[in-house]
DNA sequence: AACTAATCATAGTAAATTAGTAGGAATTGA
DNA sequence: TCAATTCCTACTAATTTACTATGATTAGTT
């Protein structure tokens, strides 16, 4: 895992905490907490809006929140958004020349599957409170 | 996945299907029946060597094999042989200064149990008659 | 004893990836 | 209009990956 899914995960923990205020939180306020860059939370919280994890206002009050509660949001959403590395080898979603000769394609897929189905079992609120 | 873990999974397939003749396969075969380069292979090879998950004989007729039937052993035990990113982050089995501050920490170590339960469920049987 | 075929050990390197930094355009509330 | 914010994209140093290369060591064969 690299660092953009740790920091993914520290921005949905935070915005969890404070999703019953229903405000919305800047990025230099998700900075402080997290303690990573401005400039780099930017581009990882990009990825998290692609994947319509968070809703962003720009201009002034603006910020990012979660699109849906802390206890719909699972981490394997999270992950998904902002970590490539997560579909174990490039050549499982997209074409590949070594399809049904390689022994191992098969196999990525289905561990892929078995990595989301558990990843999916787990919301943000459970993330936050360590109820793993 | 690194090319390690794909050409690991490769190696210990082709050693596998002969497993019932007890020869020794060389490199050179090995690199034969798998399209890597022998140089390459060694390398990899010396991790499933240093696993134990194959032995070797040196010399002329010398070669490598299994330490035990296909049947035994695991795609577990050879990923974890050859591919270190398994271990999904470096600081999961090594000493961590965020350890119980980071909200990741715990569920990576969660993450890498699911992972391996799931792999060691998987002999090398099963992968070479793709049968998941 | 010499030869040959093999493993074992380690150094080096080009390409790709990671983990950021940086600059500035676009948007919006006051 | 101003100021605070998100949005967009280019750049870069450090690390990792995916090998290639060289040579030492070992052991069966002649």
């Amino acid at each position: 895992m690299s660092s953009k899914a740790r920091y993914g995960l520290y921005v949905a923990v935070e915005l969890a905490k404070n999703y019953n205020k229903g405000e919305y939180l800047n990025v230099t306020t998700l900075s402080q907490a997290t303690g990573v860059s401005e400039k780099y939370l930017e581009q990882i919280i990009a990825l998290m809006k692609k994947a319509e994890i968070v809703s962003a206002t720009r201009g002034a009050t603006g910020g990012y929140k979660l699109t849906a509660t802390p206890e719909e949001i699972t981490v394997g959403q999270v992950l998904r958004a902002v970590e490539d590395n997560l579909q174990i080898v490039d050549c499982l979603h997209s074409e590949c020349s070594q399809r049904g000769k390689c022994v191992a394609h098969n196999l990525w897929g289905k561990l892929y599957d078995n990595i989301n189905s558990y990843l999916d079992t787990i919301s943000l609120t459970q993330l936050a409170e360590d109820k793993l």
